[in-house]
DNA sequence: TTTAATTGTGGAATCGTTTCCGTGATTTAT
DNA sequence: ATAAATCACGGAAACGATTCCACAATTAAA
């Protein structure tokens, strides 16, 4: 099979090889019947430009790079579709990556993407991220880099977020008024932004309520979901138990719906519960799981919107530091109410 | 920000690019002395080879593409989480891509890939697709590629399913057995094969059961998912509306159960259901749901093992065409029981 | 009619790595 | 002691596309 490049076009139509690549790129100092030539033998041949050379010639690779820290997740599966909709119609390419959580992880996947494989990239920190260090390295090396949900606050960039403080407030404040006096919180992790903003807005709903609280109704959980079943469980079965759950993360409210069944607890009726989460089928749960909801595809899509605007216009890169927040949707259901 | 490649550490060294090339390869024909030296400067310099320039040079980008009808299911989420377990430990990078179940999406997606931007492809077709004309341009441009779940049969490769005739059997078999008289089959598309294999498998089983059967039990569904609600609304309004439901698709499922609760039957005790799908909280739904789960990670894993022991083998490359099952396992939920 | 501008094309350098091909300087074999 | 092998490295070509710089031919301007 014989390589069909530029300058085997170029030997086929007599022509010199520039020639050829300007005809394909459809620059105006090409004539018109020369540039049909090309472009008919290249639709013939079926050439495919290398992306390799163009992106060493170019110093731009024309990809994104999109750091999960959990792939099985409807919220990041959304995101992502939200920002491949808005890249592709610029030609870009997506590589993503799941950091599983892992710092160390993380750290890994980020030297991969510093040699310039992409020209930006769109992340959420793994739980486990509390230094920065390998995050800052990315801006000095003058890789665009933005954030949702999970971000650095402490990096210079544009970071996207929802209503963290508030959504938190107000899911507490509906276990309040559907009559819950003694709330946990379920915190995959205080080292991330969500968590503690989140987890500020559960305080405060209940400080305003006049409630009292205990600092061990914070639940700091694992990654592991047989520990934070056990880690459930324990707490579900003394008489002095919650009769409400907050869950920061989906998954710490699934693992809260079968410790509550293997106790025998019922939902709503013994405990309520209220989760950040984007699952579709929320409804059709036993109950039907109260959510909040975040709006993953729109900021997928703005986070992407972001990049494009920046990347391909030809003036300086100029990505502000600040947090957009995109409100989230309260979807109240039959697991938190009375 | 000067941009620091293997001439400029020639240069700050006193060494010729090719030596520097060879140390930090490691090659045995450079002395352990130089090579620590190039080693501590590239390392104090924070130095990062260009993968582009690697990827032109050496023909190779040590990068996959994979393309999935759609990011907002669990069974491909898990997929593409077992071939990145294995494709990471061998420095490979994941191009991942949404066909939306559109074969003109996925036409354009191939014809980006042709370039030579990846190594390989994993890939499972989307539900139109019935034509391979597009797939074919890829193994004859040499590009390994392989199928999994969504298969194109007549591509000379391998591809990985589940064992979709048995399962639709024996989900069907599981179905009588609850009592079932009149099932309803729900198809997302014939155009697949693993439409085709579980509607066999269904087939067989109400035949061998010596039970009536007629054309119109087969639901041809649709991409639009109120289409589909609509659809299986219209059945279950009817006296003789189905006592059963095997669903091809996890969607459509769905669709299903909100049907089902929309017109006020009950599940299972009006209608019984089981369907294929990876879903992690079906136990979890109202009434529990029953699945036939695939082995989706493991899927994952032996694309990626495949795709790995060939590309990284000098020898000539040769994927064989065949067809390797890895069963599927049924999970008897209240959905589906009397 | 001469000069200047425009048009259409070719040649060669470039992006950053890798590797083929040399070549002195040692070391080993005869 | 001489030939042969080995070692450690340098120089330059190559991968494929783009683009800067020329330059002849044609057209427009003076």
């Amino acid at each position: 099979m014989t390589k069909i490049n530029i300058k085997y076009l170029a030997e086929k139509l007599n022509m010199a090889p520039s020639t050829v690549s300007r005809a394909l790129n459809d620059s105006y100092e090409i004539s018109k019947a020369t540039k049909e030539k090309v472009m008919a033998l290249a639709k013939e041949l079926n050439y495919q430009p290398n992306p390799y050379a163009r992106s060493l010639r170019a110093h731009r690779s024309k990809t994104i790079g999109v750091i999960i820290p959990e792939r099985i997740n409807n919220f990041f599966a959304q995101v992502i579709d939200g920002i491949e909709e808005i890249t592709q119609q610029y030609g870009y390419h997506l590589l993503v990556y799941n950091s599983h959580e892992d710092v160390e992880q993380e750290k890994k996947i980020i030297s991969y993407l510093l040699g310039g494989r992409v020209d930006a990239i769109v992340m959420s920190v793994s739980s486990q991220t509390s230094s920065t260090e390998h995050l800052e390295q990315v801006l000095r090396q003058g890789i665009p880099i933005i954030f949702f949900d999970r971000i650095a606050q402490n990096i210079p960039t544009t970071k996207f977020i929802t209503n963290d403080y508030q959504s938190g407030f107000d899911a507490t404040m509906h276990l309040i008024q559907s009559g819950c006096r003694k709330i946990y919180f379920l915190l995959l992790s205080k080292e991330i932004t969500i968590g503690k903003e989140r987890l500020r807005g559960y305080l405060d709903a209940i400080k305003a309520s006049n409630l009292p609280f205990l600092e061990n109704w914070v639940i700091q959980c694992y990654q592991e979901e047989k520990k934070n079943l056990e880690l459930i469980k324990s707490f579900l079965y003394p008489m002095d138990r919650p009769d409400g759950i907050l869950s920061s993360v989906e998954k710490l409210a699934i693992s809260a719906y079968h410790a509550i069944k293997q106790t025998k607890l019922r939902i709503p009726e013994d405990i309520k519960l209220i989760t950040f989460s984007n699952l579709k089928i929320a409804d059709l749960m036993n109950p039907p799981l109260s959510t909040i909801s975040q709006p993953a595809y729109e900021i997928g899509r703005e986070c992407a919107k972001l990049l494009m605007n920046n990347l391909n216009k030809s003036k300086q890169i100029s990505i502000e530091d600040k947090v957009i927040t995109i409100p989230s949707v309260i979807h109240v259901r039959s697991s938190s109410c009375s």
